[in-house]
DNA sequence: CTGAAAGCGCTAACAT
DNA sequence: ATGTTAGCGCTTTCAG
């Protein structure tokens, strides 16, 4: 197999140097006449410039890393993480830039995963995600010089850059919701204690209930985010004879539903339902599911800008970029009202 | 900041040649007594090699593309390509190399990115998946010399490297199991006959309706992969009067079931369903999906595998892996059978 | 505006 | 078993 074409033979069939190449290809300041022959060279050899070779020279490789611990089997049934991985994408793409995956269960191999991923020379920055409380990813990223944002709210926001929803205005809001409604027995389905999500969800849910004089007592629950655990936590949560629930992810909230109906009663009427994510399709459940939106894409998408102008150094000083939610209203809560922009 | 450490600053520290530590991080000859002086100094110094010079000199990157054309938006609404990811995911970190993720929609773009793909020294091989009959794509790839496998059945499969899972036997098993049920009067939702799984589920199940001496006569409607295509398709199908249906996706038969129930009808009692996938958890839906169940995650395990082989000039002749499938047996076939192997 | 030359950090002969 | 040397293909001063 013939050798590959480098900037040499470019620049001899050009009859130029391969400094001159390599200006015309990276926009220098060449001729318009030299620049014209150059790319009529490019143009019918096929050239394209050795990403490693030039990654070793400039010092920066054009790809940035996204990096998803605990991938749990389970995680990609959610829809969230291939909406967010979409935003991700869209945005590296149009940066030019390309995107590495690093997904990881718990095996014996994290730690060598984990040292990859900060691998000099590999990506030019991170995105991290799903990471829990106390998460040892962070406090090791924090010890390298590698770029990352975070997607969430870690524990030691401070010191980092990240960008989040509202979790906690999104959560009171939809507390407020159901209070306006009249309801006065809710529950509340929370999302995993460990995450920044459940934990704010939860909060935030609390506070507005607080607001409207009213309280969860007893009538609460935790789910790991998957469907079923929903139904668990519902067809516990029955027991309490609630007149409506939050629940903080719609997955949950599918499952919540299904064990309403299992128990014999109606949603709206007997229990009014409110969720969190805006992310399953409304067709999907009947009644259609009142939830609090979150802009997944956008997330995905502001983090990388986040990311690069912290690669390029614009960025400086620790950045918290956070998202407002909207409630979308829709059946399952009970409301008549049409869908509206809320919180 | 200081300079990063380089193979030189440790061999240094450690009193011996640059070399002598490239060999110990790669496992060449060494004495044990250097060695454990080398890697006491790459221990304490927390060096890593720089994965860029690596790739320049070794003239391979470690890393292998995983391309995803026309990822619209709806795309990872579907769970499979999910654990496409995940078993592709998991695959790379075993071999230890790292996934770049190319997902692009037809923007205008996409010519650029496709070329990004092949840049020289960027990836080491790619393997392309949810591609259409047709797909400029895959003859793009055939004119370069980047290694690649596809996951599916492209059209001049001959000439390249393939896994696939056996959509036609699947598909046909699902006929026979329809008419071993006493159905006489089926009907198809067909996936997109411009993908290869879609002509496949199609052929078979009309093959095994066929050896059975049945037909769908004008009951076939063709979905687009989404739920409510399948719902559609299904409420129009339901006009035939059939006393069956094979829906070529677990999500389109969700759509399918929602229909189907809208219209007054009872499933299993009024109409038998099989679906493809056995993707979607069985609990999700009432009743619970009969499906042809194929192994996705393998797929994706298997197709690096069979990535690395032929970059590593292991593979060298077209070489098509082909998964068999298994049925299912759940309730939405109105059989009482349990779920047993099938294929 | 263009060319020459010096690396970037590593691997891989080739010596010893 | 270890050191020496020559690149890999590119970017980037530095001259001119």
């Amino acid at each position: 197999m013939e050798r590959r074409l480098n900037l040499e033979d470019v620049g001899r069939r050009a009859g130029v140097s391969r400094s001159t190449v390599s200006r015309v290809v990276n926009g220098g300041h060449v001729s318009s006449e030299t620049k014209r022959r150059v790319e009529a060279v490019i143009a019918e050899t096929g050239y394209r410039p050795h990403a490693a070779a030039r990654s070793l020279a400039s010092n920066s490789t054009g790809v940035i890393g996204l990096v998803i611990p605990s991938a749990a089997g389970t995680l990609f049934d959610d829809p969230y993480f291939g909406r967010l991985i979409l935003g991700i994408s869209s945005a590296t793409n149009e940066v030019d830039m390309t995107l590495a995956l690093f997904l990881f269960g718990d095996g014996p191999d994290e730690r060598s995963i984990i040292s990859r991923v900060v691998t000099p020379g590999l990506v030019d920055g991170v995105i991290v995600t799903a990471t829990t409380r106390g998460d040892p990813l962070i406090d090791h990223m924090q010890g390298t010089n590698m770029p990352f944002v975070v997607v969430g709210r870690p524990d030691n926001a401070v010191s980092t850059f990240c960008v989040d929803v509202d979790n906690r205005a999104g959560a009171r809001t939809a507390a407020l919701h159901l209070a306006a409604l009249g309801r006065s027995r809710p529950a509340l389905i929370a999302a995993p204690s460990n995450t920044s999500a459940g934990i704010d969800r939860r909060n935030g849910f609390l506070e507005g209930l607080a607001e409207a004089g009213l309280s969860v007592e007893d009538r609460i629950a935790e789910g790991d985010w998957s469907q079923d655990s929903g139904r668990i936590a519902m067809a516990r949560l029955l027991g309490g004879q609630p007149d409506s629930v939050f629940v903080s992810s719609d997955r949950m909230a599918v499952g919540a539903l299904r064990a309403v109906s299992e128990a014999g009663l109606n949603c709206p009427r007997d229990i009014s339902v409110v969720s969190f994510d805006g992310i399953v399709p409304p067709d999907l459940t009947t009644p259609r599911l009142t939830s609090v939106v979150q802009p997944v894409t956008e997330v995905g998408e502001r983090a990388v800008r986040l990311l690069t102008s912290v690669i390029g150094g614009a960025s400086t000083t620790p950045e918290h970029v956070v998202f407002p939610t909207e409630l979308a209203v829709r059946e399952s809560c009970g409301s008549t009202a049409q869908a509206r922009p809320g919180a």
